[in-house]
DNA sequence: CTGGATGATTTGTG
DNA sequence: CACAAATCATCCAG
């Protein structure tokens, strides 16, 4: 909105004859000197320096330099204390806030100290822990973005000076030839830098946003989904099929399965939920791992020492490799696995508060005619022939 | 690219 | 709050 009466250069005006007009001039001399005016934009450069020199040397340029001076004072005046640089500052504070609490602003810190940036730079070779390899990643990509900020916002700063300084120039140069008081100067940069700091701002504002989405898809641990590692699962199956008639760890037993397994406690907790459901909701799927895990562990006790095992299960199937069952034998296998489960049934039998739940006793049938509630069917009826 | 596997989250219940 | 069930979102082998 900054329009003082001042037509800076009308590209395309009427072509302006050279004569005067043959109306009465407005003044004695001032009629000549608009023309002159007039008559510049058609002057080559040579001549309008000329013409300029000519102008600097005039014994009455001082004085009407001077007048022109007082003048311009006046009107820079109320010129001045248009542009006030308003609503945009609050954004902006948010903005710096939001990157500085990301990391993205501030403290570029490279190389020095060095005690928690040489960790997540290089790791992958001790500790299987994915929660760190995770954020390693999130740290690359983040002083990836934190570089590309700062360099662009470099690259801002240096154009803004120099445009600065070329604009003040040009203002200098020109205050030969018109009166430019240094507050003239002064807003002019102002102008400047706002504009470059709407730049500025929009720089931030998708540096933000990739912010957000580098945070959205690395720390929601939902879309960055990773499977467990082969010992947690390893882990947690054989707890699961060794404790396949109550199949709910106590809190000890979950911490305990979360240290073995390099998992939290609530995975743990989230891994026994789905495989409960899921064993429960089809079980013909799950018998060959309940297979595999249950005769590794009956293995496993052998070799401690329990000797019962063998008597009640003389099969002692395919001697504990993992050898894929065909699937003719599933009834079998499952046989075999609720056996061992039934035998198996033995620690402390009080705290069966899976019966209050009123979930799993349906899941794992009583050994003789096993028919869980959704039965999928084909197996069993095979089975029981 | 697709479908199944799988870890995480949401919703409802006692 | 722990759990069941449903659902979402991603991984991954074929």
């Amino acid at each position: 909105m900054e329009s003082p009466p001042r037509p800076q250069r009308p590209a395309p005006p009427p072509p302006a004859p050279r004569r005067p007009p043959p109306g009465p001039p407005p003044g004695p001399d001032t009629g000549e000197v608009l023309q002159q005016i007039m008559a510049i934009t058609d002057q080559s450069l040579e001549e309008a320096q000329a013409r300029k020199h000519a102008l600097n040397c005039h014994r009455m340029k001082p004085a009407l330099f001077s007048v022109l001076c007082e003048i311009k004072e006046k009107t820079v005046l109320s010129i001045h204390g248009i542009q006030e640089e308003g609503p945009s500052n609050a954004q902006l504070m948010r903005l710096d806030n939001m990157l500085l609490a990301e990391g993205v602003s501030r403290p570029e810190r490279r190389g020095r100290g060095g005690s928690a940036a040489a960790a997540n730079t290089a790791t992958p070779g001790g500790c299987p822990n994915d929660n760190s390899l995770e954020h390693s990643d999130y740290r690359a990509k983040l002083s990836q973005i934190r570089q590309i900020y700062h360099s662009e916002l470099e690259k801002y700063e240096q154009a803004c000076r120099e445009f600065t300084t070329h604009v003040t120039n040009l203002l200098r140069e020109q205050s030969r030839m018109r009166p430019v008081s240094p507050k003239e100067i002064e807003r002019m940069v102002g102008v400047i830098h706002g504009k470059f700091n709407a730049i500025q701002m929009q720089l931030k504002q998708s540096t933000c946003e990739a912010v957000m989405t580098l945070r959205s898809r690395f720390l929601d641990a939902r879309r960055k989904r990773r499977n467990f590692s082969k010992q947690a699962t390893e882990v947690l199956n054989e707890y699961f099929y060794s404790h396949l008639s109550n199949p709910y760890p106590s809190e000890e037993a979950k911490e305990e399965l979360a240290r073995k397994g390099g998992i939290t406690v609530s995975q743990v907790s989230n891994w026994f939920g789905n495989k409960r459901i899921r064993y429960k909701k089809n079980m013909g799927k799950f018998q060959e791992e309940a297979t595999i895990y249950t005769t590794k562990m009956a293995v496993d006790t052998t070799k401690v020492g329990g000797l019962r095992s063998q008597a009640s299960c003389p099969s002692t199937p395919s001697s504990g490799s993992s050898d894929p069952f065909p699937l003719t034998s599933a009834g079998d296998a499952l046989i075999t696995l609720q056996t061992l489960a039934s035998l198996r049934r033995t620690p402390a039998g009080g705290s069966l508060r899976s019966q209050a739940k009123g979930g799993w006793q349906g899941a794992v049938p009583p050994a003789s005619t096993a028919s869980p509630p959704g039965d999928p069917g084909s197996v069993h009826s095979d089975a029981s022939n």
